[in-house]
DNA sequence: GTACCTTAGGAAATCGGATTCCTAGTTTCC
DNA sequence: GGAAACTAGGAATCCGATTTCCTAAGGTAC
């Protein structure tokens, strides 16, 4: 609240003594003018804090400067880093975000594809909350799917490399020379659960190894991470304090398909009398800090770069926007992230 | 990517036969006009699937119907939740939400509120991560602060009502019969931290008991949580499990500033054999679930309702647009919610 | 010195709705 | 039957910046 009266380009106009259309062509660089007169208007342009009106200016350009971020979900755990790179990577491109959070509604999610639309955003970028793809939004301008892909190949997508990623971790354990190693995913129906796992046996064949045990389902939670450590040790034969578990039903290293799942699993680990990583080692997915950092021991994890992947998905819909659209599923790389679950203090 | 060319209000006024202004008269209920023409009209709008202008209404009803959301954190745990909850609240008002995160840096603030006044937002929302006060921004435009209340008492600003939430916590545990109460903070300069300590002394005054011990101080991480539950016990006495711990240092319940903390805290306690409830009850706050729900047993603690307070600020930013500013800092009573780390299994 | 180019900058059209104002019909009333 | 009062809907204006088009002034050439 510091100015009541919004300066105009005609204010500025009057007080450079120029016409209005001087004062858009000597602001944008446009048109041939004289230097002088360049910077006597610029010079009162910053005198009374002109800033140019967004909706006279779309009006004209016949676009809106700004993108939509359409997030199916609350913005949770997973699309709301998306969503922050993509933000940020959208002010670069001096495009501003509009954010849209459908919260699982698909009568909401199709209200704000039409406001969306009606705002005539640039472009829309949408997130989900899980890895599953997704059917495409219908709309006239350019959309990017970050996250959850889309089911139309024709689509532009850009997704965490599940697969790199595990493949990863089995090259970090088997590299420490862990043998006997087993799998604890989430849910069973989830991409997540079922990429890394496939990925996890593709990987140890390729190496001669097999997974130990039947891969075990759950949910997402740590007490399914404590549980099935019992489950993957055998509830009835508890190992001692200390006691290597070896034997037919040993493991060595236990990869988890989250980080709550390793910590659960790193705490009723260490309950049993376990140390970790030294009878165990454990390994989990995301690098959630929270989880990953707070976990005794820490986790070695692996960081799906969310945030690039929202940074990388607006500089795919600016191409698009600037007319050069991709298509199909773009996979980006993650990063190992390496601590004591499996490399013990040293 | 569905229609190439958009449809324009003249578009419909040719099918409909009709003047584009009485297009206009006629969808958005204003003029005087047959209702037969109001509803050949809708019906060739319906038709070409004619969504009016976003950029063209704006400059023409010289206001944007859009507000910012600007977050001085990168919308982290709890300004991401009012953030949240104040998008739902505007989608109400036909209002859309312009995101835009500062992440501490005030340059970066800077840019992001000349854009927002340069799109004429009808107005903004400032949050922030902690709840310290902070310096308002100056804009032509109405503001509300949320979570983090602005310096300036002539401002708008929704924050928790912390000493509520602190007496609720009071109320619960002396009404359990704990007396020998002591407290752990996250790092002592900041608001959450003191004014919890305060408020929990003071309540505690009113029934004539005090603080068991000075109050600790840390950081806001789990192994503050465990590092304190070993000052307040004594470092050198480790009971045994199953002792109780009694006598003059003796507590039997600890107030955590937060339910990270409270978390750490549990699991310590756990760890030197004693039970919680039942030696010892603890309590958190924020009712961040992955913690209060995981953590062992489950915490009792305080949810600041932060979608609430986003919903409240879109609220009185809603009525400060149409004319009718708050002014003042107005406390969103908090919830308490009860598990077992108080209770027990009963 | 006249004819032809440049060039700086202004006037006017444009973007797409909303709104104000006005007019041709229709009603109402005495 | 004629004047006043409504009514429906169209024409024109406006919002504020961009952009196109055009003109007047200055420069160059022969």
């Amino acid at each position: 609240m510091e100015r009541g009266p919004v300066v105009r380009i005609t204010d500025v106009a009057a007080l450079a003594g120029v016409a209005p259309s001087t004062v858009s062509k000597a602001l944008n660089g446009t048109g041939s003018l004289r230097e002088s007169t360049r910077v006597k208007v610029r010079e009162a342009a910053e005198r009374l804090g002109f800033v140019p009106d967004a909706s006279a200016r779309s009006l004209s350009a016949r676009r809106s400067f700004t993108v939509g971020l359409l997030s199916t979900d609350s913005a949770g755990r997973f699309s709301l880093p998306v969503v922050l790179g993509a933000e940020n990577a959208l002010v670069g491109g001096e495009l501003s975000a509009l954010l849209a959070t459908a919260r699982h509604d698909p009568v909401r999610e199709q209200h704000h594809v039409r406001t969306l639309v009606a705002r005539r955003v640039d472009g829309i970028i949408v997130t989900g909350r899980t890895t599953e793809p997704r059917e495409p939004i219908r709309v006239p301008m350019p959309v990017v799917y970050a996250f959850a892909p889309s089911v139309d190949p024709d689509d532009a997508s850009v997704v965490p490399d599940d697969a790199d990623g595990m493949r990863l971790l089995v090259e970090h354990l088997v590299g420490l020379g862990r043998r006997r190693i087993a799998y604890v995913g989430g849910r069973a129906e989830q991409a997540a659960s079922v990429v890394r796992h496939d990925t996890l046996v593709a990987e140890l064949a390729a190496r001669g190894l097999e997974l130990v045990g039947p891969p075990l389902y759950g949910d997402w939670s740590e007490q399914w991470g404590r549980r099935a450590v019992d489950a993957v040790l055998g509830r009835d034969a508890g190992a001692g304090p200390g006691e290597r578990v070896g034997g037919a039903a040993g493991v060595d290293a236990i990869v988890f398909a989250s980080d709550q799942l390793a910590r659960g699993g790193c705490d009723r680990l260490r309950e049993r009398g376990l140390r970790v990583p030294d009878d165990v080692a454990v390994t989990g997915y995301d690098d959630w800090q929270v989880m990953s950092l707070a976990s005794r021991p820490p986790l070695t994890t692996v960081d799906m770069r969310l945030e690039r992947l929202g940074q990388r998905a607006a500089e795919l819909l600016i191409a698009a926007i600037e007319g050069e659209p991709a298509h199909g599923v773009e996979r980006l790389a993650p990063r190992l992230v390496v601590r004591a679950s499996t490399l013990g203090d040293g």
